[in-house]
RNA sequence: GCCCCCGUAGCUCAGGGGAUAGAGCACCGCCCUCCGGAGGCGGGAGCGUAGGUUCGAAUCCUACCGGGGGCGCCA
């Protein structure tokens, strides 16, 4: 079921080749929403100079080509040359009933595409910057996987480095199955310090450490079952956090940076056989054109280090090395936040000088913004520590429930107890998904739980409120498969705008931007709002209120599709 | 110093080169005895500055101003 805007894209595109010849035929005819019209194709314009006419006269030439009026009103030609379009109502109605399961989404050519995304570490809490690329990148898989592609997530978790040899003997120290080992489950910044503090205050602990690194590194079978019971508790907590959350990632999922240890020294040697990298201060780095930093010196990628040791620009390598040669990858998208941006860039064109990045392949910076208190300073506690993303989901939840007890005492408790998690972990989930991704945002949690605005509660509340309609009804939205009438000023603009959804989930693939969404999805709920305020639907009688039913199930499932893009929970009732 | 991101209404944010720049919140004034008010209608107020490209710029380019971030052994 092709958009309003595909239909009208191919019936001028074959007027333009009517009027102007073959080599007319793919040009755009800049199909557009129109304040005059329901949409307005802009082409005249464009076309005016490159065929020598003026853009009315162009536009009458299209106009007199075009083959519009089984579906739309005789255009209008107005202004300096812009073609006003108007549909006719029973069209509209008609695409409205031929909607099917996929809403008018298409199906597209399938890529494989790995998506980079969440990538805490091990033996740390989660902060809110996690927080923003975990739920971006699951709205961008889900969309993705949606429209037809063979997503493979990728969660980069750090759990590799120096630090495990600290953190190995302090496991070993309080005892594997101790509360304090248990912390790393329930409160891992606290396990860390906990073995940061006996690193710099016992000699003896910081040799052992030290001592546990080689072993680590070496290979050692003991040490290596220790760092994967680390592994495992940290991955206990990532799971509370996601289950938490909603998000699709699993242990399939996770790609963690130990994955590519033996990838490492190889790739160092080849760059350095190439010339591509060489030996600088003991290091061993790539310098590329065009990287200067201070005081003009150029900045190096630094592939391993003068103690011999691998950072992370090594391991971002293999990544891509994996993500193309082996998993054939069309297009490679890295979550990430936003100051990450110079150092990908240097590992992307390190990458394609090497030759592992092919120009077939696209290679895409999802930039992550930050989130920032009310001080427009990051996010901290009061006390200035980084916030536990735990207790922020909490608060979410509470906020969320006495938002709940407000709005509807009548519920019982534990239905409300039970709305609460949804209400309050979807009211985050959308702030941070209503924004532009690489825009920085002030988090207020007030204001992401009000039912009122572009919030995610609202949305909710929207779709909750079309299901009780059908409860009183009596009837499945399934059932409600009418023939949909558009008469009323408010159906017709619910429903137009109904047609959209496809195009809009196309865009938000295509330009990774899930914003663009929950735009239209709010859009959607107040032209849902307008209509159920001036059109009766229980109260209407025969055809009528069969219409408007159908109208409500069609509205209905794509806010639950919406929704479900964006991995916000939808409440029965709320 | 170099590079990246960003300056849109009082606040939080939208605006894929197109007509008179939008929404929500806040504020002011009207209206509706409503299927569960997420009510409805109206009002004030804005594209950091200066150039350029274009028939047309919030959108593309350049400079400047202002804010944030990054720039050799943490990841």
């Amino acid at each position: 079921m092709p958009s309003p805007v595909q239909v009208l894209t191919e019936r001028f595109q074959s007027a333009l080749e009517t009027a102007f010849g073959e080599e007319y035929a793919g040009t755009d005819p800049v199909i557009r929403p129109s304040q005059f019209a329901d949409f307005q194709a802009n082409a005249a314009l464009a076309l005016a100079k490159r065929l020598g006419d003026n853009p009315r006269a162009v536009a009458q030439r299209i106009v007199d080509a075009l083959d519009i009026d089984d579906i739309a009103d005789a255009p209008e030609i107005s202004g300096p040359g812009f073609v006003n379009l108007r549909l006719h109502d029973a069209w509209i109605a008609a695409q409205v009933d031929a909607l099917d399961a996929r809403l008018g989404v298409p199906l597209q050519q399938p890529q494989t595409i790995p998506v980079d995304y969440s990538a805490p570490n091990v033996a740390k809490e989660m902060h809110v910057g996690h927080l923003r690329t975990t739920v971006v990148g699951d709205a961008l898989v889900r969309t993705l996987e949606h429209l037809g592609h063979r997503v493979i997530r990728q969660n980069h978790v750090g759990d590799w480095g120096t630090m495990f040899g600290m953190l190995i003997e302090h496991l070993l120290d309080v005892g594997e199955d101790s509360p304090e080992a248990l912390l790393m489950v329930s409160d891992p910044n606290a396990f860390y310090a906990a073995a940061n503090a006996q690193f710099a205050s016992d000699p003896e602990f910081a040799t052992r450490a030290r001592a546990r690194v080689v072993m680590l590194q070496g290979g050692d079978e003991d040490t290596l079952r220790h760092w994967h019971e680390l592994v495992d508790l940290s991955k206990q907590y990532f799971n509370r956090i996601y289950a938490t959350l909603g998000v699709t990632l699993t242990d399939d999922d996770l790609a963690g940076e130990s994955t590519y240890n033996d990838e490492l020294a190889e790739i160092c040697e080849e760059l350095e056989e190439r010339g591509i990298a060489t030996i600088s201060d003991g290091a061993l780095c790539v310098f590329l054109d065009g990287y200067l930093g201070r005081e003009g010196k150029p900045v190096p990628l630094i592939i391993r280090k003068s103690d011999g040791g691998y950072g992370y620009a090594t391991t971002d390598l293999a990544t891509i090395r994996r993500r193309v040669r082996d998993m054939k990858a069309d297009r490679i998208l890295y979550v990430i936040g936003v100051t990450q941006a110079l150092h990908l860039n240097m590992v992307w064109d390190t990458a394609r000088k090497a030759g592992w990045l092919t120009d077939d392949v696209e290679v895409v910076h999802v930039q992550i913004g930050s989130v920032l208190g009310e001080d427009r300073k990051l996010l901290r506690t009061r006390s200035g520590k980084p916030l536990k993303l735990m207790d922020l989901l909490t608060d979410a939840v509470s906020t969320a429930r006495s938002v709940v007890d407000q709005a509807r005492p009548d519920l019982a408790e534990d239905v409300r107890a039970a709305i609460a998690p949804q209400v309050g972990i979807g009211a985050v989930k959308y702030a941070d998904l209503a924004v532009a991704h690489d825009s920085d945002y002030v988090f207020d949690l007030d204001r992401m739980v009000t039912l009122t605005g572009n919030t995610g509660p609202y949305l909710q509340y929207a779709a909750a409120r079309i299901r009780s309609i059908f409860r009183k009804a009596g009837l499945t939205p399934a059932q409600a498969d009418a023939t949909v009438v558009v008469t009323e000023p408010a159906e017709r603009a619910l429903a137009l705008r109904l047609l959209d959804f496809g195009e809009v989930v196309l865009q938000v693939g295509d330009l990774l931007e899930p914003h663009r969404l929950c735009g239209y999805l709010f859009d959607l709920a107040q032209l849902f709002s307008s209509f159920y305020d001036e059109c009766p639907v229980l109260k209407a009688e025969g055809d009528t209120r069969a219409s408007r039913l159908a109208l409500c199930a069609a509205t209905l499932a794509v806010l639950d599709q919406g929704l479900d893009l964006l991995g916000i929970p939808r409440p029965e009732q709320m």
